[in-house]
RNA sequence: UGGGGCGUCGCCAAGUCGGUAAGGCACAAGGUUUUGAUCCUUGCAUUCGGGGGUUCGAGUCCCUCCGCCCCAGCCA
């Protein structure tokens, strides 16, 4: 599957863009552009904006600048800046421009002087508490500042100053004079400029004042030459104000804001401020521990970036409230990486098996598939021997004829070699199963027995000549299937939410010839699941591997049923 | 209770001018299978938040009610 296949299925905005197009809007140009803040990770649900906005341009013959919106920097920095673009361009998605909203500043401020010199802004000195006590509340109108009737002249000499650094943090804001009584209180006399005596990261110490988001959006927008500019829904009341200051100043490109609904993902946290938090609070292992939805995190756990695409895909784009169920995402990950994920051998929960009428000493190489249907991806030599391990899950001293694998005094196969029988248990003084003894019949390697049907296949790992490995499972990181919506509020309230299994260390053993697995190499250990080398976690002597999902288990589920 | 949105199957989500409910995931039942995986087949909304109305005909138009989400940063 590669980018130019993955076509989108219709939604709301591709209609507007298309008749746009049709109609020769913009000269029936398409340029979107993606604003992160560069004061956190990247993660799924930019990754559904990343798509549309790149795939909708890429889909119209547009492009797509990538634009920090890097006005406040005293939550900013170069480390997430770097992370973003390596995160985006893992994606798969090339932006046609890098730039920064500090790139515009000076014309911003060229702006803002304009808009004083028109009357249509002004200089408050009210503190930013006052400033919340004159603004109202929902359902009562604001009142006018006593500054807002400042003159031009007052406004401009202020403005400068404040720019010039004469004044502290706080002492002074520039607002737009709109209407304080407004029932969308975006229009409240928006504030467009703040004091803020700090360094930043891209314009250093050239600037004391910076603007707010509303006013830097539109502008930086249009002077982009964006045509379709799209975000989620929070930003829908700030629609008017967007329209308002292009408007006002006349701009010749007047790009139009486009709101969809962002995405909730069952059982996971997906914003921002609580992510960090989890990273801050050291909950989590880094940005990109394994359990986040963050792209670094989906990336370490091994979820290939044509996998999130795909999910961007079929979540579809609309302005309904969603809280997409995880087996979406699953069934990606398991649609992509079936076809093309080798097949190797891994035993999670070892349990010994000693094959007491093969010789001692003796090692044999099997010969096996790397995958059931596809020849083209070859064959292996696994080691075979007399001992070996097999999953504590595959052996039951009784069990029903449902259960299919190895039971006290029956036959099951094993993936790839022969079928083996289950003799005798050896337990420990307290009762533990250590070690099972079985046989083994000699000529069901790669024939089935005569007259006898062997209803199991198990897999196994030889004792002698496999690598011991640390295997990490992973579950949601939450008990809750919205604890967005739960852990709002309260400060420490998603603690209570996190699922202390969302990680479980178990120490298995896998076939020799993971030893050779690096980066970015996925396998199917059969019958458990997807699996790629942690390269934070892995040493020379011992590969930690990631669960990246698991198989379907009907049995699971039948399993459960029954209990 | 001011303003702005949203409500089609368990979860997503198509649904152009009103013409008689796509698809995916999930689930269920069969079949194939040396992965209880994959694959294949089949099933899965007489109904579109509720109630009225217009119409030969409404998820699509009108009225009304209900529910949910967002907004009172010198955050984005």
């Amino acid at each position: 599957m590669n980018q130019e296949t993955e076509k989108y299925p219709p939604n709301f905005i591709r209609h507007i863009i298309e008749r746009d197009v049709a109609e020769g809007k913009n000269g029936g140009a398409v340029m979107t552009r993606f604003p992160p803040e560069p004061n956190g990770y990247l993660h799924l649900g930019h990754a559904k904006a990343i798509c549309l906005s790149f795939g909708l341009a890429r889909d119209f013959g547009g492009a797509t600048n990538l634009r920090f919106d890097d006005t406040n920097p005293i939550k900013e920095s170069m480390e997430f800046i770097n992370a973003i673009k390596r995160d985006i361009a893992w994606l798969g998605f090339e932006w046609q421009q890098e730039k920064y909203a500090s790139d515009y500043f000076p014309e911003l401020y060229d702006f803002a002087e304009r808009l004083i010199g028109e009357g249509k802004a002004y200089v408050d000195s009210l503190d930013a508490e006052q400033i919340r006590q004159y603004r109202g509340t929902l359902t009562e109108p604001g009142q006018d500042s006593p500054y807002r009737d400042r003159s031009v002249d007052e406004n401009l000499d202020l403005f400068r100053r404040m720019r010039a650094g004469e004044f502290k943090d706080g002492e002074h804001v520039l607002r737009l004079k709109i209407d304080m009584a407004s029932p969308n209180i975006n229009l409240r006399d928006p504030t467009i400029y703040r004091i803020r005596h700090v360094a930043h990261h891209q314009t250093g110490n050239q600037w004391c004042i910076y603007p707010l988001y509303d006013y830097t959006h539109c502008l930086s927008d249009s002077l982009e030459g964006i045509t379709h500019s799209l975000c989620d829904l929070s930003f829908e009341d700030h629609r008017p104000l967007y329209d308002w200051v292009l408007d006002e100043l006349a701009m010749n490109l007047h790009p139009q804001q486009i709101e969809f609904s962002k995405l909730n993902l069952q059982y996971t946290m997906m914003s921002k401020r609580k992510l960090r938090q989890l990273v801050e609070q050291g909950i989590v292992d880094g940005w990109d521990d394994p359990r986040l939805p963050t792209i670094a995190g989906m990336r370490r756990r091994g979820y290939p970036a044509a996998t999130i695409r795909d999910f961007c895909r079929r979540i579809g784009v609309t302005k309904s409230d969603n809280n997409v169920e995880l087996a979406l995402l699953e069934s990606c990950i398991r649609d992509y990486l079936d076809p093309q994920a080798p097949r190797r051998m891994g035993v999670i929960d070892p349990l010994k098996v000693v094959i007491e009428n093969y010789p001692e000493g003796e090692t044999e190489m099997l010969e096996i598939a790397n995958h059931p249907k596809d020849d083209a991806m070859g064959t292996r030599q696994v080691a075979f021997g007399r001992e070996i391990y097999i999953d504590r899950a595959d052996f039951r001293e009784q069990a029903n004829r449902k259960y299919k694998r190895l039971v006290t005094g029956g036959e099951v196969r094993l993936r790839g070699g022969y079928v083996i029988r289950a003799n005798e248990v050896i337990r420990s003084d307290e009762g533990e199963i250590l070690e099972l003894r079985c046989s083994y019949d000699p000529a069901t390697l790669g024939v089935n027995p005569e007259g006898r049907k062997i209803r199991g296949v198990i897999h196994w790992v030889s004792a002698r000549a496999s690598l011991a490995a640390e295997i990490r499972l992973y579950e949601p990181l939450f008990t809750v299937d919205n604890p967005d919506g739960v852990a709002d509020g309260a400060e420490e309230a998603y603690r209570d939410l996190i699922n202390p299994d969302s990680l479980v260390v178990k120490h298995g053993f896998v076939e020799a010839s993971l030893a050779q697995a690096v980066e970015d190499d996925r396998f199917q250990f059969e019958r458990e699941g997807y699996f790629c080398l942690d390269v934070r976690h892995s040493t020379p002597d011992q590969p930690v591997f990631n669960r990246i999902v698991g198989l379907r288990d009907s049995w699971a589920k039948i399993e459960q049923a029954s209990s």
